[in-house]
DNA sequence: TTACAATTTGAATTATCATTCATATTATGA
DNA sequence: TCATAATATGAATGATAATTCAAATTGTAA
């Protein structure tokens, strides 16, 4: 089978048209309780044709979720890059982060939801891109951070942990704000974040 | 039918034993690979009989997840009452919930394995119940911070949103060291979370 | 011991969906 | 226009596994 150019286009556009009509329902109701044929149906394609565009219905959701993710760390790349000092990127950092459980809310309660369910094994390898993208994004962190350290901006502790801090601290702010419908944009925590790791909660 | 005394205690340590084993093999294999054959074979019971303890097999699970969360809470509560001034009550805390994690590692494992995956509507109940648990427990801890506030140890800061703050600095140092295996045991990260929560990453 | 109640058992039932594939539809280009 | 390839369709298939329930076993108490 020979694609031309604008097939190939089609091709795309169709995928994530699919994939987007997907993401809103397995937000809304998990993996499980999802069937081939309501993301057919949403998406204007037969349940057939799902079979064009993904193996199945495993790689439909790993793909969803990957490709966000990826998207999601890509940005915050950027916008953490763009900032000058270290105090800088730290805020950028929060920032970016926040933002984009703002934008991307529902996305983002899927794991919530699924802090309370246990993953099937079926989901190995996303669970395992997941786990590698954590990482990778504490290694981020942690090398922004050293930079603090190196310049005496920081107290010398150690600073993959100092980077698990600052990641959670971000986390607890968003799972708040994606579990209690609150008016404030998430992203009016980000000078408490900042204050607290700084700082800490304790009086000078 | 009526139930002799006797008869209720085998009962409930049957009941016991099949949440024991249940709680092994939920941890190895998440909730959607287990099979009701599996979980009876596991704990010595047909599985006709599973039915006579609990509704179903979701019943099972939740319950398993239920009582094991109140355990927790519990512990934790205890421990903090215990201690006398606001430090020690903070510090407390901290190794209560490291404490259990730690020993409590395959359960805990659960929730993380989670992270992946989203939560089928069946669990409603008991997701319902885990983030009514953890309200409870921020408001424990925000009690705590706020007679921090009133002895003038801590500073002014919304006691709701550092309880939050605290309570994701044990989570960070709980998911890493869930994570990777490590031969320290996660109650040595006591004293950083401590110190990170109180004072902060920036030198003074 | 015996009759009857309670409990246990696991094969059979049943429901659910992901996936397949024969058929229909549409696009291509000569 | 027509022949052929590409694509789309959704009913039928097949596999899985929770739940049920009639029959077997065990407990009870007179």
């Amino acid at each position: 089978m020979v694609r031309s150019e604008r097939k190939e286009r089609e091709f795309n556009t169709r995928r994530a048209e699919i994939l987007e009509q997907a993401e809103k329902i397995f937000a809304a109701k998990g993996f499980h309780d999802v069937t081939m044929a309501e993301i057919a149906s949403a998406s204007g394609f037969s349940i057939g044709s799902l079979y064009q565009f993904f193996k199945g219905k495993e790689h439909l959701y790993t793909t969803m979720i990957s490709e966000k993710i990826d998207l999601m760390y890509d940005k915050i790349n950027q916008e953490v890059q763009s900032a000058k000092d270290i105090t800088g990127k730290i805020a950028s950092l929060i920032d970016a982060h926040l933002h984009f459980v703002e934008n991307n809310a529902d996305f983002c309660r899927i794991f919530l939801r699924g802090e309370n369910e246990a993953l099937s094994k079926i989901m190995t390898s996303i669970r395992q891109k997941l786990i590698n993208d954590y990482y990778q994004h504490l290694s981020f962190i942690e090398k922004i951070l050293k930079s603090g350290l190196k310049s005496g901006l920081l107290r010398s502790l150690p600073p993959r942990e100092m980077a698990g801090a600052l990641s959670h601290l971000i986390r607890a702010a968003s799972v708040d704000w994606l579990l209690v419908p609150s008016k404030e944009p998430l992203s009016s925590k980000r000078a408490f974040i900042l204050d607290i790791f700084l700082h800490g909660a304790k009086k000078a």
